[in-house]
DNA sequence: TGTACATCAGTGAACGCGCGTTCACTGATGTAC
DNA sequence: TGTACATCAGTGAACGCGCGTTCACTGATGTAC
């Protein structure tokens, strides 16, 4: 009985997905890996990331997650990834909140540098894996990923980029400039500034006020450049 | 008397420094651990860089390091501590060279782009552990190790700030973007992007130009802002 | 609906590896008389 | 200048560790008749 209500529920959780907290083990193990592996990089960093401490925090033996991954940079792959689409849809929404298109460059610099230091092992670990490859991942590149939405926001902001190599380049440093300060914004050094300004998000919002592009005056920058 | 070669050549070593290839082993261990260190981190990347490694390449045994090194950690730290030191002679050294104070604000930026492009791997480390302890390493900080450079660079610009406050909160944006572009340089997404405008630091100052801090226009951000 | 069987998703033991660090040691270097 | 001795800077073997991956296995799940 109470086997054939544990059956019952792996039968619906495979299908749609009202839950109760823990019918791992079968049911759906490469969602409870990477949901294992970002416990993991939140409580003990980036460099805890190994295959047999997510298969250990999931509860599993460290050889199950082979059927599931083909080894574990795919693991790591399919982490970085659910962060990547996450950080995508931050920006989207960020995007879509702002009060006028002339100021949704400037939020979506703040969503960014936000989604980084809410999860800052994921996205060091997000960055890392860029940095090898020496590429951001599909996702990220494209329009409803990340950097594609810069591009839109800055035209929607009304500026009027003579060619499309200016959006591009625009577009290459706002991207850039978010990293740097998502990157930094945690750095002791500047914690007495953030007092002074009321805060970590008035620092950002400050930093970002002094950088051009993403202070919202982006079609100055253009005119200009 | 080849004994006695040997012995002359460490004493020379010691206190000058013209010398023969190899005179290691015995002479300055510690200097050549950090080399080796930097040697493996160039042909092998930041995460080849074990202490054994370091020893091995050093021709040395894995115990040696620890006659100069209380452990690992400070041993990645004078690796480090060179990397931040070479990249301050750097900053200060296009200062210097920079045809007017109005443009040696992108100088420095081009500088500072392009020793993380010549030494990659160094720079990640240098960056890995910035970030690991939150603050960038006490030399950086100072006037003459990096950051305090760029807030000179602006006031010889021409720049007059309104507040201390603003011309801290230009530095910090300059030196994120910086360092947001220095990371992001290398990824293929760019490559079609260079050959178009000319080579790699040509993209570079392209870039630097639509971020408005580091195009030299300075006092207009500030003036604005 | 019941049975026979293939497949699927786990287990747990084992492998070889490179790591950081410790240890007792040894021979060369430098110092005092 | 020569000898006795302390110190210094190495060696190399050993430790325990966690890692990624493989393997033969087993029991549960799903399928065909």
């Amino acid at each position: 009985m109470a086997d054939d209500a544990i059956t019952a529920q792996r039968a619906s959780r495979r299908s749609a997905s009202t839950e109760t907290p823990k019918p791992y083990h079968h049911g759906d193990l490469s969602r409870a890996l990477v949901d294992a592996g970002r416990r993991i990089l939140e409580t003990e960093g980036p460099d805890a990331l190994s295959l047999r401490a997510v298969a250990r925090e999931a509860g599993v033996s460290p050889a199950a997650p082979y059927h599931h991954f083909k080894d574990k940079g795919e693991l790591l792959d399919a982490v970085a990834a659910e962060g990547w689409r996450e950080l995508g849809d931050a920006i989207a929404r960020a995007r879509a909140e702002a009060p006028s298109p002339a100021v949704a460059v400037t939020e979506i610099g703040v969503a960014y540098i936000r989604f980084a230091r809410v999860n800052p092992a994921l996205y060091r670990i997000m960055y890392r894996m860029a940095c090898d490859r020496k590429t951001m991942p599909e996702h990220a590149r494209k329009a409803e990923g990340g950097v594609g939405q810069v591009a839109e926001a800055i035209l929607a902001a009304g500026a009027h980029p003579a060619t499309e190599l200016d959006l591009q380049l625009i577009q290459i440093a706002a991207w850039c400039t978010a990293h740097g300060i998502a990157e930094m914004v945690g750095f002791k050094e500047f914690e007495e500034l953030k007092e002074q300004l009321g805060g970590e998000e008035a620092f950002v919002r400050a930093v970002l006020g002094h950088v051009g592009i993403l202070s919202g005056r982006a079609s100055e920058m253009i005119q200009q450049g």
